[in-house]
DNA sequence: AAAGAATACAACCGCCCCCGT
DNA sequence: GACGGGGGCGGTTGTATTCTT
């Protein structure tokens, strides 16, 4: 037998909600609270079923509902969490905070599933459809490097989520984030994933990936959608200067004393097309030390200069104007030779100051060809220890070019977006708009799969996620 | 200007899970 | 442990609005 109805339907009103039954709905709500959403419409004089009543309060009335538009990043969250959670639609407005289940389901329904498919990837699986590579962009190479990409991402989601797991075993046993001794503190043999996080000033913490990735995004994208500059914040400079970056959806926070201290040690991988130099920061994490053929050089985060010896531990200062240091290089005409430079558009990037890592942080592309890859992460072929995580070979310019435009990105200022991945970009380059046009949408492609390295880090503890 | 198509969004429906009894 | 009510969830439908021809 089927299950009676929630309520006796016989003279009930369905259909849209007028404002006297909205007035009536939320002035008992206000008063009593909903309780029994069964016994409410009886109490409040509506002729609706209790489960009209919740629908309409939970979806609609509800005081804390942001309504309007969705951002970028949110758009970039529902699209990530959508990759990992698939339909979870409740669950995936956990992470967005106000706005509702039905809200983002509809608009994945109206918007993003449908600009999804029109890029070539499958709204259901997040891949590029098979027909796609073929003709989907009508540019085989587009094509080529989305598969990479494709590829790259499946074998990587795996890994990660369960990196994700087995860090947030280790936060548990650790009592609520105690530091942990770091791989290269527990000894190098250990090739278990879920101790790759990043290096944290003292060696100390290294806290399970978390929604606090999608925190610096979206605190960026506040910022700058602030200050009506959005290029103005495209660089770690920016986020740093966001002292007061709030989280709209992390539950979880890591205490440090001193967050801006939370940089990664840093290896060069690559460049200057012959020698394949590598060399790895031990020291200290906001410094990048670096040699290319027997010369050195340096890279610094944002805020900080080193006075450094070559061979000795480089003692760290804080410049005071963060903006006229981003990377501290030396030039030709000096002793030094200039090292391969990041992209400007994504120098320091996703180094938030929020004391977490994202995945996306493992690497920042060089004008060489090279890149740097932070401690624990390597690219194919450059002999990392036991402890790297390796990256299938073929897709490092992929990951490299996916780094570009998640934050620049603006769908509504097409001028500001720095559409191009990096000066080593292999598809020509593109246009500066993002936003149309098959170079744009291959743009959007290399942001998506780029965006969706964050994704294994959206796990807070106890969210419905994992 | 009007009709039809497309889009956007609110709301409904039915299944399922949780929890109290 | 079984049962049933309450509520959550995801899929789908209905309707208003906007766009296109």
């Amino acid at each position: 037998m089927g299950r009676s109805p929630c309520c006796e339907k016989v003279g009930l009103k369905k259909g849209p909600w007028t404002p006297e039954e909205d007035q009536k709905l939320l002035a008992y709500i206000e008063e009593h609270g909903h309780g029994s959403w069964r016994a409410l419409p009886a109490k409040a004089g509506l002729q609706r079923c209790g489960k009209s009543c919740r629908l309409r309060w939970t979806n609609y009335l509800r005081p804390d509902i942001k309504r309007g538009k969705f951002s970028l990043q949110e758009e970039q969250t529902i699209i990530q969490l959508h990759a990992l959670l698939g339909n979870r639609w409740s669950a995936i407005a956990t992470h967005l905070p106000k706005r509702t289940d039905n809200e983002i389901k509809n608009y994945w329904n109206t918007h993003l599933k449908k600009r999804l498919t029109k890029m070539g990837i499958d709204p259901v699986t997040h891949k590029p459809k098979t027909d796609a590579l073929g003709s989907g962009s009508g540019n085989p190479k587009d094509a080529a490097n989305l598969s990479h990409m494709a590829q790259w991402e499946s074998a990587r989601l795996e890994a990660e989520a369960r990196l994700v797991r087995e860090s947030k075993l280790l936060v548990t046993n650790n009592n609520n984030n105690i530091p942990q001794a770091l791989p290269h503190q527990l000894g190098s043999a250990n090739t278990n994933p879920a101790h790759h996080f990043i290096n944290r000033a003292g060696g100390a913490v290294a806290p399970p990936p978390c929604l606090d990735v999608l925190k610096a995004w979206q605190g960026a994208w506040t910022k700058s959608s602030n200050s009506n500059n959005r290029a103005e914040c495209n660089t770690l400079a920016d986020m740093i200067a966001m002292d007061d970056l709030e989280s709209p959806t992390s539950t979880l926070n890591f205490p440090d004393a001193n967050p801006h201290h939370s940089f990664p040690n840093m290896t060069h991988v690559g460049g200057f097309g012959t020698t394949n130099t590598t060399t790895t920061t031990t020291t200290h994490d906001i410094h990048h030390h670096h040699q290319n053929n027997g010369v050195e050089s340096e890279h610094n985060v944002n805020g900080w200069k080193s006075c450094y010896s070559t061979t000795t531990t480089p003692t760290i200062t804080k410049v005071v104007n963060i903006n006229d240091h981003h990377h501290h290089h030396h030039d030709n005409n000096s002793h030094m030779v200039a090292p391969p430079t990041p992209p400007p558009e994504f120098k320091e990037r996703n180094m938030d100051t929020t004391n977490t890592m994202s995945l996306q942080d493992i690497a920042f592309a060089c004008t060489d060809g090279g890149a740097w890859f932070v401690d624990g992460f390597r690219a194919p072929g450059s002999g990392g220890a036991g402890d790297s995580m390796a990256v299938p070979a073929g897709a490092l310019s992929n990951i490299m070019e996916g780094f570009a435009d998640v934050f620049v990105y603006n769908p509504d200022e097409p001028n500001s977006a720095v559409a191009a991945a990096g000066e080593n970009s292999s598809n020509g380059g593109g246009g500066g708009d993002g936003s149309c046009g098959a170079s744009g949408i291959f743009e959007e492609n290399k942001s998506y799969w780029n965006s969706i390295l964050n994704l294994v880090n959206a796990s807070p503890a106890g969210s419905p996620v994992f």
